[in-house]
DNA sequence: GCGACAG
DNA sequence: ATCTTGTCGC
């Protein structure tokens, strides 16, 4: 898919803040498409060296959950991994794996947070205004906010909040298994990106996309170039 | 000054 | 993210 240049990555973490408090202004929490056909999960990993930065992206069909396309990028490593920032460390590889996707999905996931950052500038955020297209940020762990413990069961949830302000959601996405940290990244908005989430799970903590994705890049990691 | 801190 | 074996549970 083709993508439009917004800005450089090459950056200081001074500088990416300042751009993170600029383009915020930028993003719109509205509802995602409520019936998308093709669904993205995107993943980064780095090489053994840790000089690379690996990312693949999986396009899902939508009821079916059937693979569509995928693509694959690398990076050089260039940004240290600062909470907060870690857009401008895995963003370069991203965004050459989606240049490299075939079509143009109608939302993507991530791993990482989208609105729930301490700037609601999350790598699914600064990704979505990049893309253009709704995304969905999909953490293993909490960054900021706080919530109290959603129930046992697959479904259960509980708004993520900094000081009021609601920024997602913490949803179990599989009976008796550690909650994900579920946040719209752009064009999306909180009970879209849950629905996304849960509407794209198979029973793994992982939504479907994501789950592939991040297999997927774990291996290529590990091997050789394609 | 002391914690907290996506991947 | 990555370094790492066995082990508890279904």
């Amino acid at each position: 898919m083709r993508i439009r240049r917004l800005h450089s990555w090459d950056l200081d973490p001074a500088r990416a803040i300042r751009l993170q408090e600029e383009l915020r202004t930028r993003v719109r929490l509205v509802p995602p498409p409520s019936r998308p056909r093709i669904v993205a999960g995107a993943d980064c990993a780095f090489t053994p060296d840790g000089k690379t930065v690996v990312a693949v992206v999986v396009a899902l069909e939508l009821p079916s959950l059937r693979e569509a396309a995928r693509a694959e990028g690398r990076a050089p490593v260039r940004f240290p991994y600062v909470p907060g920032l870690l857009s401008f460390r895995e963003a370069p590889a991203l965004l050459q794996a989606f240049r490299r996707l075939p079509l143009v999905p109608d939302v993507v996931l991530f791993d990482g947070q989208g609105l729930a950052h301490p700037r609601r500038m999350g790598l699914a955020t600064h990704l979505g205004l990049w893309l253009e297209l709704p995304t969905v940020g999909v953490a293993k762990s909490r960054l900021t906010g706080r919530a109290p413990d959603p129930g046992p069961l697959r479904g259960s949830y509980r708004t993520l909040r900094d000081a009021g302000e609601p920024l997602g959601r913490v949803l179990r996405t599989r009976d008796g298994v550690r909650p994900l940290y579920v946040s719209p990244g752009h064009l999306c908005d909180i009970p879209g990106a849950a629905r996304l989430v849960l509407r794209t799970g198979r029973g793994f903590r992982l939504p479907e996309p994501t789950r592939l994705a991040d297999r997927e890049v774990g291996r290529l990691a590990r091997r050789p170039p394609a």
